[in-house]
DNA sequence: GTAGGGTTAG
């Protein structure tokens, strides 16, 4: 990729509602240090109140530019000449420690405040109190309340609001009763801090008699207020209520629309907010750059590509394409199309992107399996010190994982959980995912067992990793764990406790676990479970009972039920069935090229020549290519990757001649199966060489020459494995000692001592 | 007052 689109010249503004105009105070960052205090500088110190007025203008440059240090010594050298503070100076400077969130700071000038002024003013002591507020002590805004003097409306405010975001909202009533008994009458920023605290459905009763308040003060035709009702409603899940004050308003806005469609949207009523979306757009509502958003999730929900396409166009009419918060939504609803092109463009067309942005764009192609891309745009950010978030992170763990990128992968990791950026339990569970995938088990569960409260998702995963290595006992020792932790499985975890099961031949157990799911878990099978036990029994070799289970269940068979009975068929050599299953497997997916190399190798077993050679003839018909084989291997850090006969490694010579060792264990069986990775179209005689220099042997022999005698070998390709090579595998294992780990496109194989962990299953 | 990005599978 060569860099990224450049950005549009700007359009117009939507809306500037949400714009901050820029103030036109002075920019005190340039007030240069003359502005001390200098014993020297005569002309300042013979005129005491401009002095002072000197001074305060440097405490309160120092306040804005945040530089809290400075100020404290600069404040010791006003006592030293004995000039006093500004109510304007100490409000500047509460203000800094706000915003700054630093308790210690703002409590040292409290003291001085304290000290020095007898009697502040109400105002000084509501920035105190908004000052306790921003950096989240409530204790020490209770303490300056309760000392006041001078209450108005606006210290009740702060303090109220205060207890209400603090989740304290029992308190904040309380306040609220004690206001109003002090003859106080609350205004709308009260009752919008209220209704904004209550936050699920155990609020709604409260919410209801904060509704009813906002009537009893006549303040239900103020738009904003009302706009808090509704989506206080939406938030407690009642929808009825909040449609019904929607209903009652005079007049709504977009926020109000908006709103309302989030709550439809949340119900899984996705038609309705469309609907709404439509009526909102016929009565001439004013659009704002958040409704784009909530209409596209719509469109993905609803899977309506059409409409998601029209409302992009309309986007363009309007000239928001640019706005970030238009343009990502955009990016996102053609990442969920599927379609990564116009994602990319319409990213390229934000103006200023910002990290949703990124990670929406990065999430695409992790997910449209662009890993390069992805991998390199992650780079790249990072590089250039761009705001990172953990969305990203977990979209690199994916893209490594599916790349198995151990190094990138484990960078990333330690990149991640040096800024923070692990996100719990949706980053930890890719993480065991990427682990597992790049064939390093033992890190997958140490990243398993350092989280917190393992949800299903990440129980479910290091279970299918225990299943994709071929350690059944473990999958299932954790699937057990799992239950008496009281974490409650989902059809997902099921898949992988079959898929464990399925690939260690424990049939029994997974008839067991099929029968349970239901009855003691609640989850209903779908035709994947059922899938997994056809595949189950087939590799077993029961193969009548597969076509049973086909016959009888309760889904009609799909290409995966065939093929599952295919394979086992080819493994366990029936002929007869395995015709029927491929022609049923054929008429499914036609383009399923395993399926026909598959039957392919079943005819030449029996030596079927004419049929084999049909079946050849019906791929070149069908314009079925066989993806080009390769094997990698990571040796220090660099990948060296290689096909079939590939003679362009520097070594060559050295891995060639490796080989020859070990030649004598090619099987030479009078009949030469064919193998996903060789050349379907070229003669038998071609195939049995081809056998010698598969890739994968290419990339082992090149793991024994370049490590250390003892070292693990681990050695990724993107088909699977043949069974020449897998012999070749194991006999390595047996005379070097060494342990070989061999992930295929299905699994991983560990070669030990002779023999492997799939128990020649796969 | 409002929204936008991600986790497990054969």
């Amino acid at each position: 990729m060569a860099g990224l689109p450049l950005p549009p010249p700007n359009p117009p503004p939507l809306s500037t509602r949400n714009q901050t105009s820029t103030s036109s105070s002075a920019n005190f960052a340039q007030i240069p240090s003359w502005v001390s205090l200098k014993r020297s500088s005569s002309t300042i110190k013979t005129e005491k109140i401009q002095q002072g007025k000197l001074e305060n203008l440097h405490l309160v440059s120092l306040s804005k530019q945040g530089k809290l240090k400075e100020a404290h010594d600069f404040l010791k050298e006003m006592d030293d000449a004995d000039v006093s503070v500004t109510p304007h100076s100490y409000q500047c400077l509460f203000e800094a420690c706000g915003k700054l969130r630093s308790l210690a700071d703002g409590r040292l000038i409290h003291d001085r405040l304290r000290r020095t002024v007898k009697n502040p003013s109400g105002s000084i002591e509501n920035c105190l109190l908004r000052m306790y507020c921003d950096c989240g002590s409530c204790i020490d805004v209770q303490k300056v309340f309760d000392e006041m003097l001078m209450k108005n409306l606006v210290s009740w405010v702060i303090v109220i609001s205060a207890y209400a975001k603090n989740g304290e909202l029992e308190k904040a009533i309380r306040l609220f009763s004690d206001m109003q008994a002090s003859g106080i009458r609350p205004n709308s920023a009260v009752y919008m801090s209220l209704l904004q605290s209550c936050l699920g459905p155990s609020f709604l009763e409260l919410g209801k008699q904060i509704h009813s308040h906002v009537i009893r003060a006549q303040l239900n035709a103020n738009i904003t207020v009302e706009t808090a009702i509704c989506n206080m409603y939406v938030r407690c899940g009642w929808l009825e209520g909040a449609k019904l004050v929607f209903d009652g308003m005079d007049a709504q806005n977009a926020v109000t629309w908006t709103g309302l469609m989030v709550g439809y949207t949340q119900a899984k009523k996705l038609e309705v907010a469309l609907e709404l979306f439509a009526r909102m757009a016929m009565e001439g509502v004013e659009l704002d750059e958040f409704v784009f958003s909530i209409v596209l999730k719509v469109c993905c929900g609803l899977e309506d590509w059409d409409m998601g396409r029209q409302i992009h166009s309309h986007i363009v009419k309007l000239g928001a394409e640019s706005e970030v918060s238009v343009g990502t939504p955009l990016v996102d609803f053609y990442v969920k199309c599927g379609d990564i092109e116009s994602a990319y463009r319409s990213f390229g067309r934000i103006s200023e992107p910002n990290d949703v942005s990124w990670s929406a764009l990065i999430s695409g192609f992790s997910q449209s399996g662009r890993l390069e891309d992805c991998i390199k745009i992650f780079t790249s950010l990072r590089s250039e010190g761009v705001v990172l978030n953990s969305f990203i992170y977990t979209s690199v763990f994916q893209a490594c994982a599916a790349q198995a990128n151990l190094n990138m992968g484990s960078q990333a990791h330690g990149d991640a959980i040096k800024r923070g950026l692990v996100s719990y339990l949706y980053g930890e569970s890719a993480m065991v995912t990427m682990y597992s995938k790049c064939g390093r088990l033992d890190y997958a569960r140490r990243a398993f067992e350092s989280i917190d409260e393992p949800d299903a998702v990440a129980w479910t995963a290091i279970i299918s990793g225990y299943a994709y290595h071929g350690n059944a006992a473990e999958a299932l020792g954790f699937f057990r764990r799992m239950q008496s932790y009281g974490v409650r499985p989902n059809a997902v975890t099921f898949i992988a406790v079959l898929t464990a099961c399925s690939h260690s031949g424990l049939v029994a157990e997974a008839k067991q676990y099929l029968g349970s799911m239901s009855r003691d878990y609640g989850v209903k099978p779908t035709i994947d479970h059922y899938d997994c036990m056809i595949d189950t029994y087939s590799r077993a070799g029961l193969l009548q009972e597969a076509l049973e289970l086909i016959n009888r269940m309760p889904f009609e068979p799909d290409a995966m039920s065939w093929k599952s009975l295919l394979g086992g068929c080819w493994a366990h050599c029936d002929l007869k069935l395995g015709k029927i299953a491929a022609e049923n497997l054929f008429r499914l997916d036609p383009g399923d090229t395993a399926g026909y190399i598959l039957l392919f190798n079943l005819y030449s077993a029996f030596g079927k020549w004419e049929e084999a050679g049909h079946v050849r003839k019906l791929m070149a018909e069908r314009e079925l290519k066989k993806e080009v084989s390769c094997s990698w291997i990571s040796v220090k850090g660099q990948v060296h990757r290689f096909v079939v006969g590939d003679r362009h490694h520097p070594q060559t010579e050295a891995i060639y001649s490796k080989l020859e060792e070990f030649k004598c264990s090619v099987i030479d069986s009078p009949v030469r199966l064919l193998n996903e990775e060789d050349d379907v179209s070229c003669s038998l005689s071609a195939r049995k060489e081809q056998l010698l220099d598969h890739s994968e042997k290419l990339a082992i022999a090149f793991g024994l020459i370049s490590t250390e005698d003892n070292a693990p070998i681990l050695v990724f390709k993107n088909l699977r494995a043949c069974r020449d090579c897998h012999e070749f595998g194991k006999q390595v294992s047996m005379v070097t000692g060494r342990q070989i780990v061999v992930r295929d496109s299905t699994r991983f194989h560990h070669f030990k001592s002779g023999k492997c962990s799939c128990n020649d299953y796969w």
